[in-house]
RNA sequence: GGGGUCGUAGUUGAGAUUGGUUACAACACUGGCCUGUCACGCCAGAGGCCGCGGGUUCGAGCCCCGUCGACCCCGCCA
């Protein structure tokens, strides 16, 4: 038998009528009601009903007798109006169904697991055991269809700015700095092992040097480092890198990309340029460097007021170094004391250790701390933060990083309790002037808050190179959408005597500098050019043009958040001739039952 | 490394704040009936290592200790 199939499950319509066609896919339901029996029958595409009725075929509709969930069917049959009255209209295809005449099972199922359409209330661990059947839901197969066309979206999109795409390394070299490198060991080399990249960062350097002006490469990216809700352990970045480039023309480039990819995918208007704000500015008033603008709750600084006030653990806080802001929230002197101290929990998450509050009421101040404030300094306080009748004020004192961080989070959690947040507004900000470095405390030493390769603004770099390395400013810059960071890049030290500089900076010796980065210095003593660039991370813009709050949904197949994947059960043990021929040996107390 | 939620038929849940004999329901599944369903309906039935290990107890799904796994979060992620 001959089963060419002639149309798509999802395709048929009312033009088909009359017409003989062949459809081929899986049973999502079957009705059976004796002497007429529907399936539902599922491809790609979407669902068609198909009918199997004695007096058409009773050798047809005795096999479809024997029909279950998710058998792979192909039928032939006439496509028919349906009867007056039954006519289904949640399905495009609900006009119409097809009269079976001939059946064959192409294969059986097993029982599933799950039913198909159950899966949103199915436990992931599950759902991730049985990946393959999970994907057969309409959603998942529309991500993944949307991600090929973003991809073929952005390739076109690069393409036409006279980009072209290289293949990087999987297996490459192992780096200091940065995220927990990947490792694989070389048979060829006893003891010796390949790393796979962070992200192409240095080869894409490279192609500049080499005179490859416009790379791109869309680049899957491997960190061992535990895992989130948006983070898995590989992920594919959106790579690219310029030379004789400009942030403007990165900006521009970026912003004419996200253009494209909402306007196509989402056939939405994107307006650019992005609104920009510097580091500085970012962390001030919103606590992070991934400000989310679609709401207000901005953070203001008390420091002074409360520095001068009677309250000993805010005017400590600020002679320490530390500092003082809050939050004004309209309407929230309505909150309870519990949905306070629920907050209060909250902030304890980022390290706050209390979280002081003032509701303003018609009366005047309720708040513990209200005595501790003169009339003089109520009143000016009030002014700073905007306070009106019916408000509440949220303060956290501390060090900078932990108010900021507490703040931060908490103005997004309150927005998102008190509905303050707009839906479908897509909010992009570039944050620029990032700081070259930052203090690792676990280190103890200066680190690099890009990477190391990232152009110092060089007046800092001049002014406070020797004593004060945090005061450097960079030349890097992030994309932000909706508060959540979805790339970042900079400008690249084109000069080998800047590089090193940099990298005494970091506390690397010559001997270090030599074998971990001597390549990459010679590369830039033989003519390389000014270059930058800027990485995406095409999941988490996925997720958003998906609308989707986990990033296994746009990853056909996702690990676990210990980095497993419970389907094929990776990671898995070895055998001991792997491992001979490897010269490794894995540690008693671990234990390996192979 | 740390905090939180969870783990009971194939699936999703119930099983009290009080430990008690046969662990309950829905959906799915199996058999039967049914010619217009699309959450089909009706009748009958089968289905359980209560995540795993240990302890307390005359007796544990329930209490205690440990352990494994999934998810969310902190640290971490240039």
């Amino acid at each position: 038998m001959n089963w060419e199939r002639t149309h798509f499950c999802g395709d048929l319509r009312q033009e088909q009528i009359g017409n003989e066609v062949v459809l081929v896919g899986w049973c999502q339901t079957r009705r059976d009601h004796g002497g007429v029996i529907f399936v539902d029958l599922r491809d790609y595409t979407g669902l068609s009903q198909v009918v199997f009725k004695k007096e058409i075929s009773s050798e047809a509709h005795q096999l479809g007798d024997s029909i279950r969930s998710e058998y792979v069917l192909a039928v032939r049959g006439q496509v028919e109006h349906r009867i007056e009255g039954n006519v289904n209209p949640k399905l495009p295809t609900g006009e119409v169904e097809v009269l079976v005449d001939q059946l064959e099972i192409l294969n059986p199922s097993e029982t599933p697991p799950f039913l198909i359409e159950e899966r949103e209330q199915v436990d992931e661990k599950i759902r991730l055991t049985y990946r393959f059947l999970e994907l057969r839901h309409p959603i998942l197969q529309r991500n993944l269809m949307q991600r090929s066309q973003a991809m073929q979206l952005v390739r076109s999109y690069f393409t036409a700015e006279k980009f072209f795409e290289v293949e990087t390394p999987i297996l490459t070299k192992s780096t200091p700095e940065g995220a927990r490198d990947y490792l694989v060991p070389s048979r060829v080399s006893p003891g010796q092992f390949y790393a796979l990249p962070q992200s192409p960062q240095l080869f894409k350097q490279l192609l500049m040097i080499s005179g490859y002006d416009r790379y791109i490469q869309i680049a899957r990216c491997f960190r061992d480092e535990d895992l989130r809700g948006n983070r898995q352990p590989e992920f594919t970045q959106i790579d690219l890198e310029l030379s004789f480039t400009s942030p403007e023309e990165i900006y521009r480039l970026v912003e004419g990309l996200m253009v494209h990819l909402f306007g196509e995918l989402l056939q939405m208007e994107v307006s650019i340029p992005f609104p920009r704000m510097t580091y500085q500015e970012a962390m001030d008033q919103y606590g992070s460097d991934a400000p989310d603008t679609r709401f207000e709750l901005k953070l203001v600084d008390l420091s002074d007021i409360a520095s001068e006030c009677g309250l000993r653990v805010f005017s400590e806080v600020v002679k320490g170094g530390g500092m003082v802001k809050a939050i004004r929230v309209p309407g929230g002197a309505d909150l309870s004391r519990k949905a306070l101290d629920d907050l209060t929990e909250f902030a304890a998450i980022y390290g706050a250790k209390g979280m002081a509050w003032i509701k303003r009421n018609a009366e005047g101040w309720q708040s513990p701390i209200a005595k501790f404030f003169s009339e003089e300094h109520q009143a000016s306080l009030e002014a700073r933060t905007g306070m009106e009748v019916g408000d509440l004020v949220l303060f956290c004192a501390d060090k900078p990083g932990i108010v900021h961080d507490t703040l931060g989070n908490l103005r997004k959690e309150i927005a998102r309790q008190r509905g303050l947040i707009p839906e479908n507004e897509f909010r992009f900000v570039w944050v620029t002037d990032f700081p070259l470095f930052e203090y690792s405390e676990t280190e103890k030493r200066y680190v690099s808050s890009h990477h190391p390769f990232t152009m110092p603004n060089l007046e800092d770099f001049e002014l406070h190179g020797g004593d004060h390395p945090e005061r450097i400013r960079s030349r890097a810059y992030d994309i932000t959408l909706n508060g959540v960071e979805i790339g970042g890049g900079s400008i690249r030290i084109h000069r080998s005597d800047i590089q090193d500089r940099v990298f005494k900076l970091l506390n690397l010796d010559d001997d270090e500098i030599e074998s971990k980065f001597g390549f990459l210095m010679k590369a830039l003593s033989y003519g390389a050019p000014p270059h930058g660039g800027i990485a995406l991370g095409f999941d988490r813009i996925m997720m958003f043009l998906l609308k989707t709050e986990s990033i296994r949904d746009v990853i056909a197949f996702p690990k676990t958040q210990r980095a497993s994947c419970l389907m094929t059960e990776a990671p898995s043990n070895v055998s001991q001739d792997q491992l001979e021929e490897l010269q490794l040996r894995i540690r008693a107390s671990v234990g390996n039952q192979s």
